[in-house]
RNA sequence: GGGCGAUUAGCUCAGCGGGAGAGCAGCUCCUUUACACGGAGAAGGUCGGCGGUUCGAAUCCGUCAUCGCCCA
């Protein structure tokens, strides 16, 4: 045990000088690193790893604080319990921040070549990576750093590998042309979710293709006529009258001359523009499925740079269906090389000129936009990549939520998560950038595909197939996901049998925000059934958004965006920016409109906390030993209530924690620390009656709140307790506050809560009748109550009060104090009691009227009804009490 | 179009079947040896509208309105 003596404190608590201290502290001691121990249950939480080029924003704060605040609270509760930290490669990202760092050299990445151009990606990451995990420390989170990852280490490399040449042998990876999202900024594809629509302003442009028998034909609508060059075909309702006599016959294109059918098809909505689309199936997902079902040739007429191009075959197709479309190629060379939106402005204006364009309405229409830096309005187009079949994955995923064995918190995202997995679709995991996980394929020069672990195999399966070695590898990557879908097991040594796997797969929880539930939990779900064939966490608590005080997204360009590292950390401490966040997480809400106010509040309470503990400390008789609580009978009837009111305190602060209920956690810690301890107990002690075991209780009450508060401010609690008489080096291994050890005396708090409420009535009637603060008002109270010392002192105390005594009062002590009552000119208090009277009755008439009412006696339940009863004989007796004070009253 | 949230005091939010609450802002008073980063007190609301269920609705159900998020 320590006992420190008695300390200097300054008068204010300064986090800027606490905090840094004790997280190196912490750090030298080691308490964040654990080792598996099978002798303790588990806790392990697997940080969501943050790119490497990421810089720390309030979402990810507001994300990672419950992890710590778990992490912390689990070790305290003697669990075996570790936050792995790492951080994803990131490839997307990395390369738009690498690609403008050589633009400013005057290089490119194609110029500096992939061996030196991942040269400086590891440079880059080595100096700028660590941004996000400096944030962190700045707010205090303890994850193990000892055991930090990064996706492309070569453990988690290996980790990659193995899946996707697994995947491959049992058929759930495949090469083909599908039409993907194509970012021609970036020369790479991108998943779907990382497609996001945004809606444009445009124009709806009406084009008229003639029919071929030199008949009217019809007018298409469409938002993008330059994709008019790879038209296949037209398409317009079944049931559509207007265009039944046209379907089975040929419309011609303009400009190029090229004959195509109209065809029927469902997909196609008779009220959108003029009931007749264009169906372009190698630029448009829409009608490359119309495509598909129709059997209609898919040239592709923008290249990878966004241009229009002579048509490419992109597709196994026939010659035969491929040559009426070549032949028209010499028309569209005027075309050819422009951008796509230049191309566009020709080609309206070359429709006009020929009489072809009937109608050009503005439009509000959705682009298909990248969510990633430069943000590229993408072209859909069919390209040859490497795909993972969903369905056979998905399936024991939506099985594992279906019957309970993976948990979401709040339950309603479980549906999000449903219907991600039902409404699959494969997923193209190839991507054109350099920096990430080069596949594991390599090609013969007759292009056979070889799959293998690594290039020696690669070789020894070529040999035995062809009897030469001669290979040339897959240049692509692998999404970023794929490798972050293995995070839960990849970081502890999978596929090796690590005793980190053992212990700790799976995980407890799983802590993230809902606009990743599909694109990467349901993933680590999928490929942990299938890998380790075991789920990789039973439960998913979904944080929420954070939004600005109006309700709007925060983003750079609204200008509305808080960066926790300049804007709060300084002003607010890591406990205060902590605390605010959690303060105002409510579990059901999908939304945190953040509010700095929270976080200055939890600022002043830590100044309250610390100021509580100079008090303890500047007590004349100095503090016991820890966990010393006086015997029963010494303790007063203040003791009791705090004890008491401690019980309930912490018994809510764990029930919250288990149910990641962080908002209640921080109200009921707030309000207990406080009002009910600083502003009720604290005042308290200064009755005389106290001294002789106030010091003991505040002592150790301060103890165990201060433990209960640690997960969520970690380091004002430290510096208090580490003050306190204590066991142990740091409270970051105490205890978690044991309610068995914690008494409990209701009666005698309840008590108490009497003289909290009667103090509360006395100060009221103080500040109306102009009584200073300084003055001492004058109390009378019954004279059966005088013999209740604690009492007493606690009303003359915490009133201010001067007590004289008048004949009467019997009943509990309650109810004597309920009698207690305030002296002063007859006037006044005939007012008061007057006005007090009025409430009273209109009480007691509801109340009567309530229990009049025979159908609320016969209906609402006993202990309402009850309660109803002695809720009106209070304010009878209440009421009695008055009418014969004023009667008193002289005049 | 489908799904999910939100709407309570000027602001940000609790409460989610039995007497409308907190913090902040604004108001009044107070430097009493823990704290002015404080204390005490008062004021402020037909709990979005309309129906329904119920002895009883801010709370449950329906509907409308407004705002927001996700999916297509």
């Amino acid at each position: 045990m320590t006992l420190p003596d008695r300390p200097e404190l300054s008068k204010t608590y300064d986090p800027a000088e606490v905090e840094p201290r004790l997280y190196a502290r912490s750090l030298q001691a080691g308490v964040f690193h654990e080792v598996p121990d099978p002798a303790r249950p588990p806790f392990i939480i697997s940080m969501p790893p943050p790119n490497i080029t990421g810089r720390l924003h309030l979402g990810q704060a507001s994300t990672y604080t419950p992890m710590d605040v778990l992490t912390r609270y689990h070790r305290m509760l003697g669990e075996n319990a570790d936050w792995i930290p790492g951080q994803d490669h990131a490839a997307i990202a990395t390369e738009a921040v690498l690609v403008r760092e050589l633009a400013k050299e005057g290089l490119t990445r194609d110029g500096l070549g992939r061996e030196k151009y991942l040269e400086r990606a590891w440079e880059w990451r080595r100096l700028y990576g660590g941004a996000i995990n400096e944030a962190f420390r700045g707010l205090g989170f303890g994850p193990d750093w000892d055991r930090e990852r990064f996706t492309l280490d070569p453990v988690l490399s290996a980790a990659v590998v193995k899946v996707f040449v697994d995947l491959y042998r049992d058929g759930l990876i495949y090469r083909g042309t599908r039409l993907v999202n194509w970012d021609p900024a970036t020369r790479s594809t991108l998943s779907d979710a990382e497609v996001d629509d945004v809606e444009t302003d445009t124009f709806l442009w009406h084009i008229r293709y003639r029919a071929e028998d030199a008949g009217e034909g019809l007018v298409i609508a469409t938002t993008r006529p330059e994709t008019y060059l790879a038209d296949v075909a037209v398409a317009v309702h079944p049931n559509d009258e207007r265009y039944r006599h046209l379907v089975g016959k040929n419309v011609v294109l303009p400009i190029i001359d090229r004959a195509i059918p109209v065809i029927a098809d469902d997909a196609v909505e008779p009220e959108f523009g003029t009931g007749a689309v264009k169906v372009t199936p190698g630029h448009d997902q829409t009608d490359y499925e119309i495509g598909q079902r129709h059997a209609l040739p898919m040239p592709t007429v923008i290249d990878f740079d966004a241009r229009i191009a002579a048509p490419l075959w992109r597709y196994d197709e026939t010659p035969e269906r491929r040559a009426p479309i070549d032949a028209q190629a010499p028309k569209m060379e005027k075309y050819a090389g422009l951008e796509r939106f230049e191309g566009r402005k020709r080609i309206v204006e070359d429709l006009r000129a020929l009489g072809a364009l009937v109608e050009e309405r503005p439009y509000r229409s959705i682009l298909p936009t990248s969510s990633r830096p430069p943000y590229a309005v993408l072209e859909p187009l069919l390209s040859l990549q490497w795909f993972v079949r969903m369905q056979p994955l998905a399936q024991p995923a939506l099985e594992a939520y279906r019957n309970g064995a993976i948990r979401f918190v709040p339950e309603r995202f479980g549906r999000t998560y449903a219907a991600g997995l039902e409404n699959i679709r494969d997923w193209n995991i190839s991507r054109q950038i350099w920096w990430g996980h080069q596949l594991p394929v390599w090609y013969t020069p007759n292009d056979d595909v070889v799959v293998a672990a690594d290039e020696e195999e690669a070789k020894r399966v070529a040999r035995q197939r062809h009897g030469s070695a001669d290979l040339r590898r897959d240049p692509d990557t692998l999404d970023t996901w794929f490798s972050s879908g293995l995070w839960p097991f990849s970081i502890l040594g999978w596929p090796e049998t690590t005793p980190e796997m053992e212990h700790w797969y799976p995980n407890q929880v799983m802590v993230t925000s809902r606009d990743i539930i599909f694109l990467w939990v349901s993933r680590m779900v999928m490929l942990g059934e299938r890998f380790v064939g075991k789920l990789p966490f039973e439960t998913v608590f979904v944080t929420p958004l954070v939004f600005d005080s109006q309700g709007r997204k925060m983003s750079k360009s609204l200008g509305n965006a808080i960066d926790p590292m300049t804007d709060l950390l300084p002003k607010y401490g890591a406990d205060g920016t902590r605390f605010g966040i959690l303060r105002q997480m409510r579990l059901e809400s999908q939304e945190l409109r953040f509010d700095e106010r929270y976080c200055d509040e939890a600022r002043r309470f830590a100044n309250k906390l610390w100021n509580a503990l100079r008090y303890a400390h500047a007590l004349p008789e100095g503090l016991p030993g820890a966990g010393t609580l006086p015997a029963r009978e010494r303790l007063t009837l203040a003791d009791k209530w705090i004890l008491t009111e401690l019980h309930t305190c912490v018994e809510t602060v764990t029930r919250s924690y288990e149910r990641f209920e962080f908002g209640v956690a921080a109200d009921t810690l707030l309000q207990f620390g406080w009002y009910t301890f600083c502003d009720w107990y604290v005042e308290a002690t200064k009755a005389p009656g106290q001294q002789a075991t106030r010091a003991a209780v505040l002592s150790f009450v301060l103890n165990a709140f201060v433990r209960a508060m640690h997960p969520i401010a970690p380091f004002v609690t430290e510096e208090i307790w580490l003050t306190l008489p204590h066991d142990g080096a740091t409270i970051v291994t105490a205890s978690w506050p044991d309610l068995a050890e914690l008494p409990s005396f209701p009666a005698d708090a309840a008590t108490f809560g009497a003289i909290v409420e009667k103090v509360e009535q006395l100060r009221h009637a103080r500040s109306e009748w102009g009584i200073a603060p300084k003055e001492f008002m004058r109390v009378e109270i019954p004279v059966t109550l005088a013999s209740e010392r604690d009492v007493v002192e606690a009303i003359a105390t915490l009133a201010r009060a001067e007590i004289s005594t008048y004949d009467g009062g019997g009943g509990s002590v309650r109810d004597r104090i309920v009698a207690v009552r305030a002296l002063a000119d007859a006037a006044k208090l005939r007012e008061r009691y007057t006005r007090e009277i009025v409430r009273l009755e209109a009480e007691v008439a509801r109340s009567e009227k309530k229990l009049a009412n025979e159908a609320f006696v016969a209906k609402a339940s006993p202990d309402v009804v009850a309660g109803e009863r002695a809720k009106l004989a209070d304010y009878r007796a209440e009421l009695a009490r008055l009418r014969a004070a004023v009667d008193g009253l002289s005049g």
